[in-house]
RNA sequence: GGACGCGUAGCUCAACUGGCAGAGCAUUCGGCUCUUAACCGACAGGUUGUAGGUUCGAUUCCUACCGCGUCCA
């Protein structure tokens, strides 16, 4: 039950730090008869081959083997001779005349007669480089002739800045490396469709700089993480990704076959379970930051596949995980940005101050006024009293949207009201939605689950940590000594959106079947995405689970709140 | 699944109340030896998402479908 009751909800929003291509229907690169997406494409390809052949007899390999631009360093030259000369005066390059050979793919070109200017682009670094018939020669200038926007070259000469100051590298030789077939995305406006930047991933990594940034950025977090595991005796491991048994959250999963078994299995929804049986096998501290699978809408918002780091760590509680989380979540802060503080949906958020606070103590918090007075703990526990409760609060909601929307109407500037009326309206259909469900026998626990998410949930900007869940919308988690109906459990919250979940594990193999067996009654009244029932899993438990704390992350969120994407 | 919006040249976008479908960039050709959204000149580029309807006439109005977006579920 990692990550998390409504299957849906941790892996949304932009997923747009992974390579995501290949989801459309639409017409792909070399699939079946469409290659081109247009007649302009297809001139153009067939016009470029040309031009490659043109090059070939001036004496340049079409689709040469190497560039040999200082392969031995470890850096890549062109970021290289940026960072040397980007502060060298224009006399001192004048003086010193420095020599450098650069690669690079051509972002820019601006031919004029007998000279012209190209800028050179190479992980993320741009150089300018001037190519002059006098300094290249015939054959030379003839290839720059030949160049098209997004051809890789290599050149040597050196260094001068240019009358504007531009550093700039005035070419002696001029390397072709290869050719761009197709056009490169407009100059000005650039890669704009959304749905084409998701599926051409690899055009809008060139075309746009600050989405290879987030490329970068995810990186540093996961060493971060990686770092932050290891230095704690923690073993990274990995678990099975096609499981025949789709356990440890709630969510559909993708089913695939298995031919020489002749069985069904399934892409995992969660390690969860596989994890926890490691424990089992002694591996008291382990890791892993992988991919899981669950089987809902495609949008640029909602990736079926996102990553999610699990960590177990045995003779540890929930409230280990705790302070082990606001530390984990420091941690990388501080490493990635420097700071712990982010900004994100207009919000300015600090990953260093955390808040705690019971489910019921947050949906009291919480509570919207237009909804009433105050509901109590005791309000909050039974079903009736819960029941009459959202009878009220939907009443007063509904009222309220109302009014709200009578007023927009009649005043001239709606503006903020236009803000509070959303608002209201989104809260007036949540609880509807949750009074609605609690009418039939459903668990109090799971109704004020529901309430948490419509009425706190989105407004949990700052980190927050929640603690004490009902046991029945947490089938995994070991029960509170003193109060079997909640379990030990947390979850995180920043930005408005959960991050992670936690729970110190139910290791009793009784009391484990007897949940499975509950979450089958679930899925019985409806609930396609209850828990289904793992033998081999009670089975481990059975041999001995340490008391251990768990706790899953959902990477593509943290990096998102981290990067302010 | 629902509401609203959008769909016009390869890209970004115009086109009044229904009256000859346009611009910039990119492409092609010509000119230009310090440009940088280079500039100047010329050519080319279109089944206005698809199918139907209203009309003398539809990019424009109506209906259905397809695709995309935003909000909601």
């Amino acid at each position: 039950m990692r990550l998390s009751c409504s299957g849906a909800k941790l892996h949304g929003l932009g997923c747009n730090e992974r390579y995501t291509g290949g989801y459309s229907k639409s017409c792909i690169w070399l699939r079946g008869k469409d290659v081109f997406e247009s007649e302009f494409e297809k001139n153009l390809f067939e016009l470029r081959q040309e031009k490659l052949k043109e090059i070939e007899k001036l004496g340049q390999a079409a689709y040469p083997n190497r560039f040999p631009a200082r392969q031995d360093e470890t850096a890549a030259p062109l970021p290289k001779v940026r960072a040397e000369w980007d502060k060298a005066t224009s006399e001192e390059l004048e003086a010193q005349k420095p020599q450098v050979a650069v690669a690079g793919r051509i972002m820019a070109i601006r031919a004029q007669g007998k000279a012209g200017f190209a800028t050179l682009q190479q992980e993320g670094a741009r150089l300018q480089i001037y190519v002059r018939l006098d300094a290249v020669g015939e054959q030379g200038f003839s290839l720059y002739k030949l160049l098209d926007l997004g051809d890789h070259i290599g050149v040597t000469g050196y260094l001068f800045r240019t009358r504007t100051g531009e550093l700039t590298v005035h070419v002696e030789t001029l390397t072709f490396l290869a050719k761009a077939m197709l056009a490169m995305p407009e100059k000005y406006h650039g890669l704009a469709d959304v749905e084409l930047r998701y599926r051409q991933r690899y055009v809008d990594l060139f075309a746009n700089l600050d989405s290879r940034q987030v490329f970068v950025q995810r990186a540093k977090i996961l060493r971060a993480l990686r770092r932050f595991f290891d230095d704690r005796g923690f073993l990274e491991v990995e678990t099975p990704m096609m499981q025949p048994i789709a356990g440890g959250a709630a969510a559909r999963p993708f089913v695939t076959h298995h031919n020489a078994l002749d069985m069904n299995l399934f892409l995992r929804i969660a390690p969860e379970l596989y994890l926890k049986r490691l424990v089992v096998g002694g591996l008291d501290r382990v890791y892993e930051i992988n991919r899981n699978f669950r089987n809902e809408g495609v949008s640029t918002q909602h990736n079926p596949e996102f990553t999610m780091l699990e960590f177990y760590q045995a003779y540890a509680n929930f409230h280990d995980l705790m302070d082990l989380t606001e530390e984990l979540i420091r941690s990388v802060a501080l490493d990635v940005n420097g700071t712990t503080v982010t900004e994100f949906n207009g919000h300015t958020i600090d990953l260093g101050k955390w808040q705690r606070l019971t489910m019921r103590e947050a949906i009291i918090q919480f509570w919207p006024r237009e909804a009433g007075h105050k509901p109590t703990v005791a309000a909050l526990s039974a079903t009736d009293s819960l029941q009459k409760l959202l009878q009220v609060a939907v009443d007063r909601l509904e009222q309220a949207a109302a009014d709200a929307g009578t007023k927009a109407l009649a005043e001239a500037n709606p503006g903020e009201s236009a803000e509070g009326l959303a608002r209201l309206g989104t809260l007036s259909r949540a609880v509807k939605a949750v009074f609605d469900d609690s009418v039939a026998d459903a668990p109090v626990g799971k109704s004020v689950y529901h309430l948490f998410e419509a009425v706190v949930e989105p407004f949990l900007i700052q980190p927050t940590i929640i603690y004490d869940y009902p046991t029945v919308v947490s089938p995994l988690s070991k029960q509170r000594p003193d109060d079997p109906d909640h379990v030990e459990r947390f979850e995180i919250f920043a930005g408005g959106f959960e991050l992670g979940n936690a729970f110190s594990e139910l290791n009793d193999p009784v009391e484990q079947h007897k949940r499975f067996s509950q979450q089958l009654t679930e899925r019985q009244r409806g609930d396609d995405e209850a828990h289904a029932m793992d033998e081999d899993y009670v089975r481990a438990l059975a041999y001995g689970l340490p008391p251990t704390g768990g706790e899953g992350i959902g990477i593509d969120r943290l990096v998102m709140l981290l990067t302010g994407s």
